[in-house]
DNA sequence: TTCATAACTTAGAAGGCTATTC
DNA sequence: GAATAGCCTTCTAAGTTATGAA
């Protein structure tokens, strides 16, 4: 008889053990012999509690003892070195199939003529259907490696001689098809809507949990990617390619002992292995670029924020020994040797600009670039006179190119002499053409290695994660002391727009905004209005209380005194205001319904002279919040706050924000952010990253 | 040293859900 | 109560980095 392995024996990468592969119903008694004492009382308790993890309410879970609690705040007793074991128990019911393809029998239409498909053309052509309206639709990358798919599935039939051209092909059958059950599923009742989640919670209560180390923890990706073309982003030359589902290549990470799940009916795992030095759950290969792909625990689970506080204390110390790895740098870029000048010119750019370290790429990839992978072609050079100092010069260079998930980073900057100097050196050098590298001695493990050597752990993107923190924390200090919410909360959005827009973080501008800024700006106009009307009434109130002693001045039009007429002035002002502002109200199209505009007239002439003084106030904080609404709104149409948010800001900058200037931490974080981050919510408002 | 790749983080799009508006 | 907007979550593509083998 074997012993049970040690972690500390699986540690090493390729060494991984090999479970036979028992099912759950013959499972825990398998190993019973290589347990250890902890093993046992844990599989007891597992088997208590019935394997099958159930889903707790959000009050649920806090009803918890305190010593559980405890126990869960695992930032306050961890250590974050390097552990070489990831988990000690680790069980879980595997994972989730997409359902098996249904054949439709809906015609594809090709020269006019029915296609009777055979099921797998009929899922592809129903794939490509599915694309109808998209912008892959008129790619032909992905046209033409799709209609390769399609005829290849169509090889050894009758039609594989016929169908040749995608242009005789008329998907318009299966496309009305897909739409009637999307109609079909928008129109749903309240029960079936409510069938349909009864079998999604059962799902997510079998397959999103597992047991880690006996705590029960909520998995990322439990579901399969289902079959369908590959939507690459850019032009990825595979795109529109069959991304397969595998069922036989699903390898399952469980623990030593635990019990092996049952695979869905007529399949079987591709493997189970055990191995604690890593945190998948399951893995397989995708189909298209042979990469593998895993399912991991939730972002909210202790695995990932650990490795997330990891992050962050990283670049903290990245914080403390900066200036003097930019001192090095600097001297470097000066340096006679042209690896090390590269070296120096890149880093340097990956520090100042927030560059991605850039690897090598393949033919079947799209063709972006990080700052490694720069080509000639990928910047220009400038020199201007200073403005402020004529006699000065200002040197200037334009990156231009596709960086990750083919988003265009467009920047023209002011650099140093010295850069823009080594950068034209590198570009012009043994002359390079346009498409050659611009560090052509230089790759980005040469980079990290240097980096690593300066300090441990340092590598090119922890300057990312280091400089957006930076950025926010410096940024946020533009917040009023004092200010109402919506005040913070814009201070707040532009601190984190500052690291977007450094971060490049881009987002499509939706398809009606515009629309909804002119709606914005209407309901603005409006409120202003109503505003103007109700100082107009207190005018006239106040005018009414004077004219019972000069009203014979005010009907001959001549004031007594200067007071009146500037009263009268102010009077006439908010007239021609108020006339202009429904005129232009008109203008636009979307002027207050002229009912609703009497009626909130009429109701303004029975107020009391405080109520309205009151509503004024009221109108006055609203006007405010509005526009800083639309500020918001416009100067973030194109940026995309969200990434930055979730992986680059220190969260505790945010909590300690909150805590000082007394915002609720929901304004910012949604629930599953607050999940995310549940280890920073603890630190004091004086805390500073 | 180079190459391949395992294992993980980072990224935008899509679609669902919910609050708001009419 | 329906339509709409926008927030939030899910999905999976596309990066980075460390490591082992050749």
């Amino acid at each position: 008889t074997s012993t049970k392995p040690q972690p500390s024996s699986l540690k090493r990468k390729g060494k991984k053990l090999v479970k036979t592969e028992t099912t759950s119903s013959e499972s825990n008694d398998v190993c019973t012999g290589m347990k250890s004492k902890k093993d046992r009382s844990i599989a007891k308790k597992i088997k208590s509690e019935d394997y099958v993890v159930k889903q707790e309410s959000d009050s649920e879970a806090n009803k918890g003892s305190v010593e559980e609690d405890e126990e869960d705040q695992w930032w306050l007793s961890e250590s974050l070195e390097n552990q070489s074991c990831n988990w000690e128990t680790l069980e879980h019911n595997g994972v989730c199939f997409p359902p098996a393809y249904v054949p439709h029998g809906v015609k594809l239409k090709y020269k006019g003529m029915d296609i009777d498909l055979p099921p797998e053309a009929e899922e592809l052509a129903t794939f490509f259907a599915g694309v109808i309206g998209s912008q892959y639709e008129s790619n032909p990358i992905f046209v033409n490696n799709f209609f390769n798919e399609l005829k290849r599935s169509l090889e050894n039939t009758p039609y594989g001689k016929l169908v040749v051209n995608f242009e005789d092909c008329d998907f318009s059958p299966i496309f009305e098809y897909i739409q009637q059950l999307r109609e079909q599923k928008k129109n749903r009742t309240k029960e079936e809507k409510l069938e349909e989640k009864k079998a999604n919670d059962a799902l997510v209560e079998r397959y999103g949990y597992c047991l880690l180390d006996g705590k029960k923890e909520k998995i990322g990706n439990f579901r399969v990617e289902p079959p369908g073309l590959f939507r690459g982003r850019g032009q990825h030359p595979k795109m529109g390619s069959l991304k397969a589902f595998v069922p036989e290549d699903i390898t399952l990470n469980l623990g030593y002992a635990a019990p092996v799940p049952q695979a869905p009916e007529g399949h079987a795992w591709g493997n189970i292995i055990c191995d604690p030095s890593v945190t998948w759950l399951a893995t397989w290969h995708d189909s298209i670029s042979g990469n593998a792909k895993y399912v991991f625990l939730s972002m909210s689970s202790k695995l990932k924020g650990m490795s997330d506080l990891k992050k962050y204390e990283k670049a903290r110390e990245l914080k403390s020994c900066v200036a003097s790895i930019r001192k090095k740098i600097e001297a470097e870029l000066l340096d006679d040797a042209m690896p090390v000048k590269q070296r120096a010119t890149a880093i340097w750019l990956i520090d100042r600009l927030a560059l991605r370290a850039g690897n090598e790429k393949g033919e079947d990839e799209a063709d972006t670039v990080g700052c490694c992978s720069l080509r000639v072609e990928h910047i220009s050079f400038q020199i201007k006179p200073d403005p402020e100092n004529r006699k000065q010069k200002q040197y200037f260079i334009i990156f231009d190119f596709l960086g990750k998930d083919s988003i265009r980073y467009y920047n023209e900057v002011a650099v140093p002499k010295v850069i823009f100097q080594n950068l034209k050196t590198f570009a012009t050098s043994a002359k390079k053409q346009r498409h050659d590298p611009l560090f052509e001695d230089l790759n980005s493990s040469m980079v990290n290695k240097y980096l690593n050597g300066l300090m441990p752990g340092l590598s090119a993107k922890v300057f990312r994660t280091y400089n957006a923190s930076y950025t926010f924390q410096q940024e946020l200090q533009n917040t009023p002391a004092v200010g109402t919410m919506s005040e913070k909360i814009l201070a707040y959005n532009r601190a984190n727009r500052q690291v977007a827009v450094l971060c490049n973080h881009q987002k499509t501008v939706s398809k009606s905004h515009s629309a909804v800024m002119d709606r914005l700006h209407v309901r603005l106009k409006v409120i202003k209005a109503e505003r103007r009307y109700i100082k107009r009434e207190l005018e006239s109130r106040n005018c009414k209380s004077l004219s019972s002693s000069s009203s014979s001045n005010e009907e001959s039009g001549v004031s007594s005194s200067g007071e009146d007429c500037v009263k009268s002035e102010v009077k006439s002002e908010v007239k021609s205001e108020a006339k202009s502002e429904v005129k232009s109200e008109e203008e636009n199209g979307d002027s207050l319904d002229s009912s609703q505009e009497s009626d909130s007239l009429k109701k303004i002439h029975t107020y009391s002279t405080e109520k309205l003084v009151k509503k004024l106030e009221v109108l006055g904080g609203r006007i405010l919040t509005l526009k800083n609404n639309i500020l918001d709104k416009d100067e973030n149409k194109q940026t995309a706050l969200g990434t930055s948010k979730l992986n680059y800001i220190d969260p505790r900058i945010t909590v300690a924000w909150c805590k000082k200037y007394d915002v609720p931490l929901e304004k910012l974080f949604s629930k599953t952010l607050r999940e995310k981050f549940k280890w920073a919510t603890s630190v004091e408002q004086c805390w500073t990253f």
